[in-house]
DNA sequence: GAGAATATGTTGTATTTACAACACAAGGAG
DNA sequence: CTCCTTGTGTTGTAAATACAACATATTCTC
């Protein structure tokens, strides 16, 4: 555990605990180091799961699988990276997805009943831990609603009119950078890449927006002006 | 506040706490009752929140405006319905929507950090009220996940596919009920409902799915077959 | 600087969708 | 029962998209 100590203390759920505290918590946490094979489950769809997880060292993947077997990745955790907390804190009795090792792989595991509870002794951190926690679930909440605004839009401009215009609010400025190149945005959005590239040159066109690489400007007046 | 004990505890966050304890732990969190008129604002956008609303009478909408100024409603909150925890508990620093009263309004407002911070005097079902909240972020997290799940497909029988696969897993059980009606569902899945009642009637005729209301079979091969 | 890999823009076509307009059924209110 | 509302399915057409294939850039490596 010793020499996984700065990976821990990366992970956003010890935001703001120093490496000492960080070690008289997990052990008041009761956390437990397991190691998992190229492949093996770390937790399996059908599972109930109580605990969330900490990648220490490898990778591991979020796995769906659809009514008639069709697989995908949701998502690829590096280590110091937390999963599992939005099951196990809704307290889904049924996981509806797996997360596998995808190499050889340290997971830290913490029940999450013990994070959410205030230990007997009381330590000192448990309170930040607590809000670490509620921190983590509501920014993640927050950025899943702002991108199905996005993705629930019907044509192809107004997906980029209503991402740019979150952009634009959260720069506070017409002008911003955006943190995705035109294949991830084309992702993000749910559209074709090559369709999405062409609708931004037709925007241009109009003068509704202006950009190069990863800058935009957005024209002050409304999209139809 | 006496007559609105009962509408306090519906709301989920004090799930599981009863009518003696909730009246000692509203004063623990020093939560305040407040009086709104018709159109007035709970939270404006731009705002700092640290408080998460409960309503206690009338009604509440999340409204967002966009770079534009364009507005849309996002949400309407009824009495026993809690708002702002997301953007409290994100810590976000400015607000990126607004909350309104639809109508003269009660609201019960506590500050999330109350919520999150074991008291001093240690009250008994503070410890509930923080895996409430934990769960009600996760819950939403996971709905979330799931609805942009189907949203991100490109085609309107890829969403369906994805929604009906999601139910008929949720119910263990290729014969399921949806808790939509047809409007509802095409919301959801923000495609148009007459296009999508079309693409069900063609989903039928190649024997993928039955479906007569809102009950719903699935074949149990895979759809290509 | 050459060459490879990556990122981005462009175009044509078949497919799919949105939209509007309408038909029809079911259920409730009077 | 009749009227009215609500929910659902159908069709035609214009519009938008996905997809494929290709043309330029840009960046990275050697």
């Amino acid at each position: 555990m010793q020499e996984y100590l700065a990976i821990v203390a990366a992970c956003p759920l010890f935001d703001g605990i120093g490496h000492d505290e960080l070690r008289a918590l997990l052990s008041c946490l009761t956390a437990t180091q397991r190691q998992y094979e190229k492949g093996s489950y770390i937790f399996a769809a059908g599972d109930a799961v109580t605990t969330v997880g900490v990648v220490l060292a490898g990778g591991v993947n979020i796995l769906k699988e659809d009514f008639w077997g069709n697989r995908s990745i949701l998502a690829h955790i590096e280590p110091g990276g937390l999963f599992g907390e939005a099951f196990s804190c809704a307290q889904v009795d049924k996981l509806p997805v797996s997360a596998a090792a995808t190499e050889k792989a340290f997971i830290l595991l913490i029940d999450y009943r013990k994070i959410v509870s205030t230990c007997p002794s009381a330590c000192t951190y448990h309170t930040g831990l607590i809000r670490n926690m509620v921190r983590i679930l509501a920014q993640k909440n927050v950025a899943l609603t702002e991108k199905i605004d996005c993705v629930s839009r019907r044509t192809t401009r107004e997906k980029l009119l209503s991402y740019l215009s979150a952009e634009a609010l959260r720069a506070r400025s017409n002008a911003f950078a955006i943190p995705f190149n035109r294949q991830e945005l084309a992702d993000y959005l749910a559209v074709d890449r090559s369709a999405m590239s062409a609708e931004l040159g037709r925007m241009r066109d109009e003068g509704i927006v202006r950009f190069e690489k990863n800058r935009f400007e957005l024209a002050e007046g409304p999209p139809g002006a």
